[in-house]
RNA sequence: GGGGGAUUAGCUCAGUUGGCUAGAGCGUUUGACUGGCAGUCAAAAGGUCAGGGGUUCGAUUCCCCUAUUCUCCA
């Protein structure tokens, strides 16, 4: 019996579980509150904290499967993505974790219980490789390791690994350790006659992998690079899913299992191709089926594609399989998101957000693919101009800084230039364009180095205590300190033992404020969150960072951005309310200044809608609502009370819990007492954001105050100025109509005025060598009614030569006509004339051969300047 | 965070040495043809050339700032 990948997924859970391990949810895909990391890219990411030593371990065993993505950074693996049968961007990490509890021995233990014992794995199939050392940090053989995994494998089977694959680093600095991987030989039996397995670990054969990686973290790597032992020594591990499903349904591809299969088969109805038939649209199907996982749980986890940052990733993977699609299988119309239901269908018992989310899914998916579409267009347009002018200079190669500017400004893919120009009989410097892009990183680079130095402890503390939520002042003592270096601006980070000020996550801007010792005073000029560590950021450290501070928050500040905290909260109720309980926050903003609430919901809302809002929120401030506040409420509880749970946020077994009436939200924001403090709330934007994604501004207290006096400021200043008492609205239209009712009347009169001194020039007309001279000043309220005077007369008269000055505004305008035939026989040339005549007013001037005017400073020059242009005939 | 683009009619876009009375296709309206529809033809309406400053006799075009947006890199 072949087990299914769910009931894989299950084993593995309930075999930790069995083992004293707590079951906790995968963290969100997407990361918040970590500057260093975009996605979660290994099982261990939500656990950093508790690594790291910055706050305690709430379990000591811990087991789960974990969403991950990995596109950027140090595990870039977006363009491998397809080729083989193994690489992803999206994949699930099943782990356990011992946080300073059990070591090596247990956890190597279970491994083989679980893997042979219990899923049946072939153990003549397996390998283990241990650390072989490493003398530039005085290491030795990991040989506790090796003897413990000796009493389930033979010798051959454990191999030494250097420290590139076998010493784990979270970073450049951070706890550290070595590390042991089981490797799974899944070839045939004809294949392993011939070549032992051995041979072909970490050699990356397809079929001879790494499935499982066991880290025992026992040291920490300091910024200059030395090792200390640890305290407390963890152990980290981490299983790829879809390889261990692969392994055991028996099958030679992650993608053959049921996880991808589902999805590729819907695929291929799609675009009529079936799996396996060819090399290159397997590719693009895997391609597909991969990127499509990725894309929609990022959108589940509230990730919305974007111009920068995560969102941008989630766009480029997205642009990536629309791409593949495009060129390998002949899709020229959105079609990812038709996917969408197939993969509900595989992961949607598992992880819910699939189904909850899926209209929103498609809608964002279909929305990009649409734009990206045209992106394309544009690109292959501007290509068929680069092959155009290409061949006119009789090359056949598209220049590599031209690619460039395709790929860099305008998005279009490198393969794609490459494709069509190989369509089109050319080549592309591919050489060239690396060379480009070279520069363009190193540009990147040197913007973006930051310099960190190592903390500096100066007293022990497990976790700062936040007193926040009750005081905007208190002592403090400083923990730690390290100075940052950026683009050379110099600042210091300050961790406390105790502190009043709130770091900015859950949307909320960070508090500003003072230290201050001894009538001394530091500006904390922001405070973040890093995880779960506060940060204080300040210019200038203090001399005698031990002693005893008073931290102040700036009250005001904080005041009002309480105001739009809690006013967030009381729109979103309201939202849900006015719009349906499809309303879900997609992202917010709080900040003093004002409020910036994202939200799921299809179409724009209307006048009706918005204002209904705004009463609703503005009726609840009215009741003056007193805070409610748990501050550890088991999350079952909270869920019971109807707290509204946030897709793509973190929660722990206890949760705060904030109530305002009706309004009951997790949140670890500052608030308000009691809502009749915000005094007042206005809607003051409502836009798109995204596909099915609006946004909503709004201001409280003084802002709307103020935000409603400048508009009623306006409007009386308005109707003062027109002299209208009542009906305003009226009044104004009445106005526009008189103005563009005299507009319309200014415009005839010109036009009559035109033709009457057309009329006047006609009559003087000088015949000389056959041509008709027309030559004056005349009176004209603008350029464009001289122009339109040459214009008609050269449609009337026959070959005309005509200068006319003209003063507008005290400055001097001459103009010169020719009709095209004179210009040709007689060599004339318009804009020569106004030049050479321009001097005579102080000015120049140019146009065409038959057209062209001239300006000036010096308008008594005016009939000299007509005269001289005259002399060009006479 | 750094670089490169874009912003012109309701939509998609042309508009190169600064001067062609600012254009095309689609769409809209009107009219004609057809028994009706589909359609074909003809005509018209529709633009503060994103906003602000500057250079110039003159700026959609060149320069600077702002806003929005796209795109690449980190």
């Amino acid at each position: 019996m072949i087990p299914t990948s769910k009931e894989i997924r299950q084993s593995f859970l309930d075999f930790f579980a069995s083992k004293n391990h707590q079951i906790v949810p995968s963290a969100p895909m997407v990361v918040k509150g970590d500057p260093t990391l975009m996605f979660t890219n290994a099982g261990m990411n939500q656990f950093k904290d508790w690594f790291l030593g910055n706050e305690p371990a709430l379990y000591n065993r811990v087991a789960d499967t974990q969403k991950c993505l990995r596109v950027s950074g140090k595990h870039n693996d977006l363009e491998e993505v397809g080729l083989d049968t193994y690489h992803h961007t999206m994949f699930e990490m099943l782990g356990n974790w011992s946080f300073g509890n059990y070591f090596k021995q247990d956890a190597i233990d279970w491994a083989w219980e679980f893997l042979v014992g219990k899923m049946g794995l072939n153990p003549e199939r397996l390998y283990a490789t241990v650390f072989e050392g490493a003398a530039d940090d005085k290491l030795e053989r990991d040989d506790e390791a090796a003897n413990l995994w000796l009493k389930y494998l033979p010798a051959g089977s454990v191999i030494n690994g250097n420290k590139k694959d076998n010493f784990w680093e979270m970073g450049d600095t951070g706890p550290c350790g070595p590390c042991s991987e089981i490797h799974v030989d899944i070839r045939s039996e004809d294949e392993i006659a011939k070549i032992p397995g051995v041979e072909l670990v970490n050699k990356s054969h397809p079929q001879v992998i790494e499935i499982w990686n066991l880290v025992f973290i026992q040291f920490n790597r300091k910024a200059n690079g030395q090792l200390e032992e640890l305290p407390a020594k963890h152990v980290d591990t981490g299983m790829g899913f879809e390889r261990l499903c692969m392994a055991l349904q028996g099958v030679k591809s992650n993608y053959d299992t049921d996880i991808f299969q589902h999805t590729i088969a819907e695929l291929g109805n799609l675009c009529n191709i079936k799996y396996g038939d060819n090399e290159k649209t397997d590719i693009a199907m895997r391609v597909i089926a991969d990127h499509l996982r990725a894309v929609s749980f990022a959108i589940a986890d509230g990730q919305l594609p974007s111009n920068n940052k995560a969102g941008y990733v989630i766009r480029r993977i997205l642009r990536r399989a629309v791409r593949y699609g495009y060129t390998f299988l002949g899709f020229r119309e959105a079609f990812i998101f038709k996917l969408i239901e197939a993969l509900k269908e595989t992961m949607g018992a598992a992880f819910h957000e699939l189904a909850s989310q899926q209209s929103l899914i498609e809608k964002v998916i279909k929305e990009e693919e649409e734009s990206f579409l045209r992106t394309l267009s544009t690109g292959i347009r501007l290509m068929d101009d680069l092959m155009a002018k290409a061949k006119q200079e009789n090359r056949t190669e598209i220049q590599g800084k031209n690619a460039f500017v395709l790929f860099d400004t305008y998005g279009f893919p490198l393969d794609l230039t490459e494709l069509i120009a190989r369509e089109n009989g050319m080549t592309v410097d591919t050489e060239g364009f690396q060379s480009e892009m070279e520069q363009q990183k190193n540009r990147s680079r040197n913007a973006a180095t930051q310099e960190t130095d190592d903390w500096v402890e100066i007293r022990k503390i497990e976790q700062t205590v936040f007193l926040g939520y009750d005081k905007f002042e208190a002592e403090i003592r400083i923990a730690r300190y390290r100075k940052v270096t950026q683009q050379k601006k110099t600042f210091y980070q300050l961790v406390f033992d105790q502190t009043p000020f709130y770091g900015e996550s859950g949307g909320q801007a960070g508090d500003t404020g003072t230290i201050e010792f001894e009538g001394q005073k530091w500006v904390i000029f922001d405070t973040q969150k890093e995880n779960n560590l506060i940060v204080h950021l300040t210019e200038k450290m203090p001399a005698a960072p031990d002693e005893t501070f008073i931290a102040k928050v700036n009250i005001q500040k904080r005041q009002n951005t309480a105001n739009n905290h809690t006013a967030t909260h009381l729109l979103h109720a309201a939202l849900r309310e006015v719009l349906g309980k499809h309303v879900e926050q997609k992202g917010s903003l709080v900040n003093a200044d004002h409020l910036r609430f994202d939200f799921s919901h299809f179409q724009k809302m209307t006048e009706e809608e918005i204002e209904q809002v705004e009463k609703i929120v503005n009726a609840r401030i009215r009741e003056n609502s007193v805070r409610e506040e748990n501050r550890k409420m088991p999350v079952e509880e909270a869920k019971k009370l109807g707290a509204m749970m946030l897709f793509g946020e973190k929660y722990g077994s206890e949760v705060r819990v904030i109530k305002f009436g009706e309004s009951v939200e997790l949140c670890g924001g500052t608030h308000v007492n009691a809502t009749g403090a915000i005094g007042l709330f206005k809607i003051v934007y409502e836009s798109a954001i995204a596909a099915g994604v609006r946004r909503i501004e709004a201001v409280t207290a003084e802002h709307a105050e103020k935000f409603v006096n400048e508009h009623i400021k306006i409007l009386k200043y308005i109707q003062d100025s027109i002299k209208s008492t009542n009906d305003i609205l009226g009044s104004v239209m009445n106005l526009q109509k008189e103005n563009s009712e005299l507009s319309k009347q200014v415009e005839i009169f010109n036009r009559e005025k035109v033709k009457v001194v057309k009329e006047h020039l006609k009559n003087r007309i000088l015949q000389e060598n056959g041509i008709n001279i027309i030559s004056g000043e005349v009176g004209m309220g603008n350029p464009n009614m001289v122009k339109d005077l040459a214009y008609q007369l050269k449609g009337e008269v026959e070959n005309l030569f005509l200068v006319i000055g003209a003063v507008i505004d005290g400055k001097p305008l001459l103009t010169v006509m020719i009709s095209e035939n004179i210009v040709a026989e007689k060599g004339l040339d318009a804009g020569r004339i106004v030049r050479e005549a321009g001097r005579e007013i102080q000015g120049g001037g140019g146009g065409q051969p038959f057209y062209a005017t001239a300006g000036g400073k010096y308008a008594d020059g005016l009939q000299a300047a007509i005269d001289k242009a005259l002399s060009f005939v006479k």
